[in-house]
DNA sequence: TATGAATGAGATTTCATTCAT
DNA sequence: TATGAATGAAATCTCATTCAT
């Protein structure tokens, strides 16, 4: 059975080349993936996908665009639609948004930024635009929400909101880079940070130094 | 014609030749580093680098090698010959050293590990044995210190003394990627998150939620 | 969305895409030139170009078939029928006829053959038998109608007709290479190397300068 | 006999380069000459090419430098050293040098400034600026002595000196194009032409054919 | 007929590495 | 040791041409 070698699929090209380029980009990163490569992942010529991505560079932004925009999106519903405390959505649908990302595609994409934002300038731009921002802003408000509620006392994680998120960059990395040298159970741990974060801000806690 | 930027003396010349190739991939990167502007800045030729080193691989091992042993070591001694109370060590040596980290060549290390990592096996293998168990080591030992002579409740953090530094490597990303777009204090960042942690787990607390 | 330039009728067909191509050659020449630009000058898919054209190369070839031979048969008609003296024709008609061609198409399709001639064999063989040679003849009959007449002497021209249209080649390169540099009045050029010309082969050796 | 596959030849490099892809250009033409030919005729790896030009634009302009420039020069001394009269000038050295010209690298050059000008601005401004305008100079001197010292009358070829030399490209191209299907004596037309002009322009109006 | 998505050969350019000197 | 000219493999990107629809 021959497979055919011309197929017409305007439609799913893009999304089947995108999803090859996120593969090959994962495994190897930005410089070293070759468009060959991808092209032959997605099953397609080098040609076509320059028919649909000018440059390499385009398609590494095709990439992001399609893998992490959802995620905050995700997050950012969460927060305005959640009708729970402060602490509750914390430890319930937050906690468990953050502990799937590490393993999630959007998570590999992290790494890659990480690796080649300062060579793509235009493309932190985008990124801090469009994602980054966006996410903050979503954790303040969950912040903000606890203490306008009596839930929290007032804190630095006011001013931090990202110290309820440092361990999910944290676990992205130690997956990538140590995780065959020792087993680092994420879930837990991100578990463990949420904890130890939320027992600080409680607002009924007799702790009240500084 | 630019001067060399190193004297010639035979016995540093690897080391001149480390410190050149540091400064170019903190710039550039691994891939976009050309062995070229290495031996340029080394004020030496591209011939006689590769009489130092074999491949351009082995110099960016010799690099990490270098620049990021010593930091640990700085680390485990400042545990060892500490005599403060663990909150107090906690509070004063290891947040000015986790606070300097971010900017220190390094930090620009560590990005460059996440980066080409899971292309240098056995580097990640010597950077987990070398660099990161200890480090690991260390962060324990303060714990159990702290834990042992009853400042310190048990908590997840004897299980996760990453916990301690997750907000260093997101300082380093944070400085990277996005400082330009917004800028972070991460000196305020990192010291806030110590201080979140120290009050989730001092003994002392009246909060006793589990 | 950019409107077809042309309406469709299917019998104009080769025409019009032609008529294209000739534009599309003398912007950019033929290298340069990108068969699907062709097309969308022409308001056609490259695919019904492909049917009408088999190759890139056979286009070419139409494009200075359509173009230049109207030009040729324009001077025959108007050296046979004539009636001028030899000089007055001179003068007159062909003077006219020589100072537009440098701005015509015919003559961008002179510089093309210029620079691609050499790589299309079967063009030039066809240019010769179907242009050149007979633009020759028609100037070759002038002359020798003025000789036998009596109004110009036996010279070297009778042997070098091609003498009386030098200028309008040179014409055409100045116009595309030098022309922004240096302009160059083609026109009255040409009149002084006609005058230049007739003075020296006149039989009667006065001056009958204008 | 095993050929070295390793010469160290620094200073010649460069004119061998040049020298191979003036040849490659005048037999293909800018777009249809590959790098890869180049470096293959010059007995050097394309590497090795890419050292010594940038680009392969740069190695075009490199070879229209390097051949053309002395013709100029050449006729310029000519001009200036000659303490013939300018009508023996012009029927001597002057007419020597217009007759080689169509048969040296630099009319080669002549055409591939036609096919390949309008592409290269910067190049097209670098041969007027150094080439052409000083060409056109040098004959402007000669006309002017010619008059001036009473061996000329005042006519328009004062204002066209490119007059003198039209037959010269004419010949250019009649060589590359048509020669094969009609011989052409350039040689002799270039004479006549000169003889034809300069019965046109004598002061003294007389005969003096020879 | 008519389309334009898809192909694939090939072009320019880069750069780690080698090796004559 | 020391140099840097020279190599060659490979990468990105282009485009004439084909062919399923």
């Amino acid at each position: 059975m021959p497979k055919p070698r011309y197929r017409r699929r305007k439609e799913d090209r893009p999304a089947e080349i995108t999803e090859a380029a996120m593969e090959a980009f994962a495994e190897k990163g930005y410089d070293a993936t070759r468009v060959d490569d991808v092209a032959r992942r997605a099953g397609v010529s080098k040609g076509l996908l320059y028919l649909y991505f000018r440059t390499k560079e385009e398609l590494f932004k095709a990439v992001i665009r399609s893998f992490v925009s959802p995620k905050v999106t995700e997050l950012q519903d969460m927060v305005q639609t959640s009708e729970l405390s402060a602490e509750a959505f914390l430890r319930g649908p937050f906690l468990a948004f953050a502990q799937q990302l590490p393993r999630s595609p959007a998570a590999i994409l992290v790494r890659l930024m990480i690796a080649e934002g300062p060579k793509h300038p235009d493309l932190t731009a985008y990124y801090w635009e469009n994602v980054a921002s966006h996410g903050l802003a979503a954790l303040s408000q969950v912040i903000r929400r606890g203490v306008a509620n009596g839930e929290f006392r007032p804190s630095a994680l006011d001013d931090f909101p990202q110290l309820l998120v440092t361990p999910v960059l944290f676990s992205v990395l130690w997956l990538t880079v140590f995780q065959q040298h020792r087993r680092l159970d994420t879930d837990r741990m991100i578990e463990a940070h949420i904890d130890l974060v939320l027992r600080a801000i409680r607002a009924d806690g007799k702790d009240k130094r500084i």
